[in-house]
DNA sequence: TTGTAAGCGTTATCAC
DNA sequence: GTGATAACGCTTACAA
């Protein structure tokens, strides 16, 4: 079996120093009640040998192994989800400033979820979880409530005694539908996400929110649900966009599905933000490249990475949870995605029919 | 500080069961020298319990994690690399058939990366390595190989005395080159990626090549290099569309750098596929989403992850290194952003200049 | 076939 | 201040 020459264990350097090896264990933990010689003379051993003490080692004693965790859903080989990759890297450069590591697993449904986390729970493998895409009740959630097993939630739940970040999805699709509102748009639909999504409950809730501030009267038939991937998005406009009245604004749940959408649009002889004025989600910077720009509302996904990273640290080190609930804007990004409507419903249903 | 309770051990099992620990563990290991009866009782117990070892004991013992390691390069926030999320999910979902883990690190720099290498090594928290994105000299490699620290490479290098996963480059390049070559380009632009990547060097060779083939001077004004992000590439494709004799067809180096490419062609009032070809190269999702749809090679980044992990797998249980190494070809993924030439240079020159 | 016990590399509790 | 030494939870000779 392939295995590293020499590995260097904490006798070796006691060795080297000459000393016993819980005094080099006691430096090397800042006790601070070593003599400044001896002290000296250990920390040089530790360079000479490039020492670093064995995590599994380490872990045995002191019960903690500083790595946090989180379980992906498992892509299908064709949506990774861009949104998650900037996630993971804001939690691990998070992580490198207080040099913890982050394991990455991925389950392909939700029962397969929570026997991952349970797995790691159980095989002691990380001390704390990252759960993103929470659902309205979350069996994931459950369990590491139930197990009482440290964790931040990237979303809240309809259950909220626990540590979450998360992003004010409904004042965000408000705010969405006041700005489309105010260009001029009555007929005004929405492509949602899976309604088992918290985050999809909100941003509806908020679309609703909005139409109701603007005097609009709620239509059902606008108002659609799709998966988070562009091809979804793209057949829930299409579906929209036959309609007798179509809508001349759609409002879409993340940047993927307006994509989708916007191909669609396109496919079907329109101008997108002339014709049809679309919005998206979550300033992925693919956004700003396509054509036109689109209109989105932005969360960084890096920072929230980060953030909810460090919310763990605390929680994992006794803050209470309870104290680690974080709401935080998502930001209006002007494109040119959007403008006002240049056809009635009616006049878009006859350059359709064409 | 927040811990689990009541953790279920090996004795534990034991006891319930009414035997040594020892013979759990050779139960749980298959040593298959007990008798049905016991051997029931226990695995009774184990699932009564929901007992799993815990993996930093078994580790101590063992000399393994069942983990692998990946260091990825710390995106700035705004970059996230699609390729890495797909290729993260190929490893995650490959790993998951072998019930090991995946841990994952961010560097910010060539040094940086081998010092994470350096320490994982060390700790010991990881069993093998998958290192993307090679480089020419590979400074990363150059560790691994010195400490005989197993690991997988997605890409080559100069040295090639380990395992790899590769595309074939080269081969890719130099039939993007016929392609549009065929299509009647002759003056062809390529935006490379930075030379210290091994991969971009192959395919600037692949482009060389292609001219080569098609009786094409290489002229070194129509060769760029570029980072890998949009805003990079929009920058070089304006640099190159700004010449005297300006290409009327531009190879990219990945999709990502296409699709910056073709924001700056539209906004310089150029059509896509009709003015100016664009050949990406990835096949990212998005790709088929955008206006126009971009013509692009292909390799999946989520079985080459899912692959590479599998052979690390063989490379850490003892497998000759020297046998795992494969290279696969890129598959042209032919979509509307490339077509024959519709001007000249100079007439594009002209176009330009209004 | 099963029990016993030695270690894996740490940290933590004692004495000295 | 520092050196022994006992855990931590497991695997694996070796005995029985």
């Amino acid at each position: 079996m392939a295995r590293t020459k020499n590995t260097v264990t904490i006798d070796d350097v006691a060795r080297l120093a000459g000393v016993a090896k819980g005094t080099v264990s006691r430096v090397l933990n800042n006790y601070g009640d070593t003599s400044a010689k001896t002290r000296d003379r250990i920390l040089q051993a530790v360079e000479r040998l490039g020492y670093q003490p064995s995590s599994a080692a380490r872990k045995l004693k002191r019960g903690r192994v500083d790595t946090l965790g989180i379980v992906l859903p498992a892509g299908d080989g064709e949506h990774a989800d861009p949104f998650l990759s900037e996630f993971l890297d804001g939690i691990a450069q998070a992580l490198d400033l207080s040099d913890r590591d982050l394991l990455v697993t991925t389950a392909h449904s939700d029962e397969h979820a929570v026997a991952v986390h349970d797995r790691l729970i159980r095989s002691r493998k990380v001390d704390g979880f990252i759960v993103t895409r929470t659902q309205g009740d979350d069996p994931r959630i459950e369990l590491l409530l139930q197990r009482g097993f440290p964790f931040v939630a990237h979303g809240r739940t309809r259950n909220t005694g626990f540590a979450w970040y998360d992003v004010d999805n409904e004042r965000a699709f408000l705010e969405a539908v006041r700005h489309v509102a105010a260009l001029g748009h009555r007929r005004i639909g929405f492509l949602g996400g899976p309604t088992r999504m918290n985050f999809a409950i909100q941003r509806r809730a908020g679309y609703r929110k909005g139409l109701e501030e603007a005097g609009i009267a709620h239509d059902p038939a606008l108002e659609s649900t799709c998966e988070l991937s562009e091809s979804s998005g793209a057949e829930a406009a299409r579906t929209l966009l036959r309609l007798d009245e179509p809508p001349t604004a759609l409002v879409c749940v993340t940047d993927t599905v307006a994509i989708g959408a916007m191909g669609a649009i396109r496919a079907l002889g329109l101008a997108i933000g002339r014709d049809v004025t679309v919005i998206g989600y979550d300033g992925l910077p693919v956004g700003a490249y396509i054509d036109p720009p689109l209109t989105t509302f932005s969360q960084s996904a890096h920072a929230a990475g980060a953030r909810a990273a460090r919310m763990l640290i605390d929680v994992i080190e006794g803050v209470d949870p309870l104290e680690r609930q974080e709401l935080v804007p998502a930001d209006l990004v002007k494109r040119s995605s959007d403008g006002p409507p240049q056809k009635t419903p009616q006049e878009l249903k006859e350059s359709l029919a064409k």
